[in-house]
DNA sequence: CTACAAGCTTGATATGAATCAATCTGGGTA
DNA sequence: TACCCAGATTGATTCATATCAAGCTTGTAG
């Protein structure tokens, strides 16, 4: 899959931890500059994939996790009888995978929502690593905790909040996510389809774009198709008095 | 807290997994047999919790994660305004506290559903030897992965299905979790009430109840009180035909 | 430039579960 | 023993959101 034509090339696939501009919110978080090398060994740098395409898919061989380059990215669940779940939205510097570190294969699918590029992290090698550095040890134990504690704001936003409630708080987690990145909490453009966020927050595309509408005329928001500019977020937090500032509903 | 009231109680303070009986769902699972008194090292015996008891609560200082060696546990969110969501409901052998390795303090409440008991991992110690012991560390990850799963499982539940399959689910977790505890998977005691379940699968207490007496009256469990026997089992995955045998709506 | 399809919006109606309101039951206790 | 109270059940009504059914927009391939 990746074009490993020649020797000379494989320098060029490998990711430079040390100059990346993530390395404050991805795994580099949590190494120490003088064994940021010991990263850098083992990342691998993985192809760009275009809207649509597949990063992996659900029972296939699981190998590595993956960080968000640039891009964003989606996970769902796809049921025998064919109905999907959309379980997050991911970000650059986000670690796509972490679920499926229980299984030989991938427990759902991650599709790029528009062009992206990734690194990879094979997770045998990751794993030699997290023994061998008990800070990035820290670091994997603290990112899926995170990622456990986001899937139970989740449960809680789709059994305890209404349609305005749960799309305030996906809109205000986007934004504050938004923000750490240095783009703007305020203004942004969806990364994702109408369909994907109703599916993710439990409700009808009708309802989503229904509730967009009513934000809007109440000029909460303003919306152009996937463009959106927040213009009153304390009325956004205020739709959602429940909503935790420090953790969105989906995984950071 | 403990009753380190001489040096001559401590001993049998100490845990033994050697002898334990959840030795192959526990944590010495993932442990070889020379290397089990290294884990013994750092547990320590917990009390006794009655119903109700707390065996911690949020926001306060995190320290162990526990193992729920008899009895059974419930833990729970709280938000500022008050409300409370369910999140899981933990058996002998399972692990609490998961969720909270991210931050300094608990992210949920755990509460005895009744006369429990549990042993505690402390968190630092936990570390440590998670890095010597790789297989450990993978034990760890699993488990916390399969928590992310069983957390986008119950999102599913609660986004995509009806009140029937959200019960029906519920009731074939359990009976496969008592089951692998070498209890019965047809018969059993629930250990929590109606209004936790309600409150897990984000319905009513009402809904909960008149789900009950409906399948009772189909035939399909009889229901006394807590006791419940599931009479049809293929019915009861009829039911809810998206359910996947393997991952329980709830942490295993 | 046009046309088509996919995505999005809007409106009308149906419905599953919440809510409100009693009543019942059983386990613990005075 | 009888009482009490929390938990559970049952019934009547309401309501938020799904569903069904058109239109509308926009990006893109020809």
């Amino acid at each position: 899959m990746d074009r490993a034509i020649s020797v000379k090339l494989s320098p060029a696939l490998k990711a430079s931890c040390h100059t990346c501009s993530l390395s404050n919110l991805c795994l580099p978080l949590a190494v120490e500059e003088n064994q940021l090398d010991q990263l850098e060994d083992i990342v691998e740098q993985g192809r760009i994939y275009d809207r649509g395409d597949h990063l992996f898919d659900q029972d296939t061989p699981f190998r590595s996790c993956l960080a968000v380059r640039s891009g964003a990215v989606k996970t769902s669940i796809i049921t025998e009888n064919g109905s999907e779940q959309v379980t997050g939205f991911f970000l650059p510097g986000e670690l796509v995978g972490l679920d499926s570190l229980s299984g030989e294969r991938y427990a759902c699918t991650a599709k790029a929502l528009e062009r992206t590029s990734v690194c990879k992290f094979p997770i045998e090698k990751l794993e030699e690593l997290t023994s061998a550095m008990p800070e990035l040890q820290h670091h994997m134990y603290q990112l899926m905790s995170r990622e456990i504690q986001g899937s139970h704001q989740l449960a809680m936003l789709l059994s305890k909040n209404s349609a305005e409630e749960r799309i305030a708080a996906l809109l205000l987690s986007l934004s504050s996510r938004f923000q750490r990145r240095r783009m703007s909490g305020t203004k942004f453009n969806l990364p994702m389809a109408r369909s994907d966020i109703a599916n993710f927050l439990g409700l009808a595309v009708e309802t989503v774009s229904r509730v967009f509408t009513r934000f809007q005329n109440q000029g909460i928001i303003r919306t152009q198709g996937r463009e959106v500019e927040l213009l009153d977020i304390e009325s956004l937090r205020g739709v959602m008095p429940d909503f935790d500032r420090q953790s969105p509903p989906s995984p950071r």
